[in-house]
DNA sequence: AATCTTTATTGCTTTTAAAGCATTAATCTT
DNA sequence: AAGATTAATGCTTTAAAAGCAATAAAGATT
């Protein structure tokens, strides 16, 4: 018995519910993919299918193995896609997913220059900050800020993405320049919106985290927006260094440098990490793509 | 072609660096594996083997390809296996992996249980420290301190395995009772060698992690001889909550009881873990074991 | 409730692909 | 340089899957 072929038609008389639609799609009589299965099923020793002339629905078992099954025959096209597209050259479509700051600032002047020497590959950039799981909705490279789902998934750091709190002089003198991370809490502020919510300020203070945001004077998942408001002198915004880094160098901003530090997350190893999976690393587009940003990456910052 | 014999052939041509003998191992002529091996060679458009009279080797994308190819057979035999089990009373060998003070105190109890419940079950329980990879050593079920290694493993927490600094009244009386974990640098120490090396006495203070270790006075990797030592006032020792229990209510040993607790690990969520394979749960074997043991530890302690 | 329609299964034939075997060619050993 | 081992190839045999027509069963329709 083919077990492949059997596994190939089992998955897709799952996916269409019906044994002569599958048949459609592989372009052979319904008959074999009966047999098939029935083969398998047999091979297994138990039914994976309830059928009736009208329904064909997964037993409790079917449904375990076909989603098992699934995995495997996933990784093991993705395997074979690798080999396939060996020691060819770059092209084809590449998708990346990446943070929408990121993206703007960093990432998309960065493609220009790669478009330019791989033309045949063609981009598809999509900015969000949601999170899209990666090995899932043909993301092929992402760019986030947190760690590799799983083993199958390789991360590299591109930079750190370290919140800083700043604020524009004149706000400091009307204000007062917080001392330490506490008198936060006498102060405005701006707040960024992550997917997940704005993120409140905190503090490791002896061993203990502590909230320190300040009272809100405004929330944002708009950057620049915030940054204008900070210039203005309308309260104290928390960002990434590098998104705040230009202003820091013309002035119109100051770092508050607080100790303890402040940030927003716990996590102490905050950076932005480029994602792809493991096995796709000799497809040529994603060897190119994935060289190529973090030399890029890592050559400006 | 039949893709799966194709891949079945590959690697054991791979194993055996030679596909006379790999024939052998499949009852067919060698012509077979060569034909079966060439079609997916030019399915794949690439040269996994390098062949020559005497000897057979992989390519460096043949390389690439074995190890995935290995990763996706392995794991559709346990799916197989999962549904071919299914449905059948639990039998078989049972390999089991455990830590030995876990094993001897609770688990080989548990297991006289288990193997009167079910005594088709031919348990191999293996006692050591040394981590042993699970998904590979044939090992069914693992218990362990701590996590799961991948999201394939399924990891439950049995009980807690929280470090304890314990000491003997005399000891307490002639050499004082610490107050504060620093102080813990001027007694003695009884220390617990695990598998990576002696485990230093750690506690976090205002933030910091902190190396409060005793002086040495013995190091060994058997707790109850430890255990006597500090029984007869040789010094302080750590160990388990749940090792030390039986001398802490006899009053043999008291707690230290000290703030910031000292533990032996940064890890907060100390514990000790069942693991298996996420897919392998519905082989009878394994469930009725995996449940038996959550059930019996979980009731006992 | 009876009929009609859809759809999975089964028996049989045709077609295709893999197994088996003998031979050849190539490479390393002695 | 000769011999032995081993992978590839051409050809034949054998097995299995495809294809087709007919059957049976379950739900929808009137």
């Amino acid at each position: 018995m083919d077990q492949f072929k059997a596994l190939k038609y089992f998955v897709k008389v799952v996916e269409y519910g019906n044994f002569t639609k599958a048949a459609g799609f592989f372009n052979v009589p319904a008959s074999s993919l009966s047999r098939r299965v029935a083969d398998l099923e047999s091979s297994l020793g138990a039914t994976l299918l309830k059928r009736s002339t009208r329904v064909v629905k997964l037993t409790e078992i079917g449904q375990e193995y076909y989603q098992q099954v699934c995995d495997v025959l996933a990784q093991l096209e993705q395997s074979n896609e690798a080999v396939r597209s060996y020691q060819t050259q770059p092209m084809g479509k590449l998708s990346i997913s990446a943070m929408t700051g990121f993206g703007e600032r960093i990432l998309l002047p960065l493609l220009d220059d790669f478009s330019e020497l791989y033309p045949e590959v063609v981009l598809d950039v999509h900015l969000s900050d949601e999170l899209s799981a990666i090995g899932r909705d043909d993301v092929d490279i992402a760019i986030r800020g947190g760690y590799a789902p799983n083993e199958r998934v390789v991360a590299i750091k591109l930079m750190d993405n370290q919140f800083i709190p700043v604020a524009s002089l004149e706000y400091l003198e009307k204000n007062g320049h917080p001392k330490n991370p506490i008198e936060l809490r006498e102060h405005k502020g701006l707040y960024y919106r992550a997917p997940t919510g704005p993120a409140p300020w905190i503090c490791e203070i002896e061993g203990q985290w502590q909230d320190v945001s300040a009272p809100v004077a405004a929330t944002s998942n708009g950057g620049v927006w915030l940054i204008n408001k900070a210039i203005k002198g309308q309260g104290i915004v928390m960002l990434p260094r590098w998104v705040l880094q230009p202003y820091l160098k013309s002035g119109e901003l100051v770092e508050l440098g607080l100790q303890p530090p402040v940030t927003i997350t716990q996590n102490p190893d905050f950076g932005i990490y480029l994602l792809y999976q493991k096995q796709r690393y000799h497809v040529p587009k994603i060897k190119a793509a994935v060289d190529f940003i973090v030399a890029g990456v890592k050559g400006h910052y």
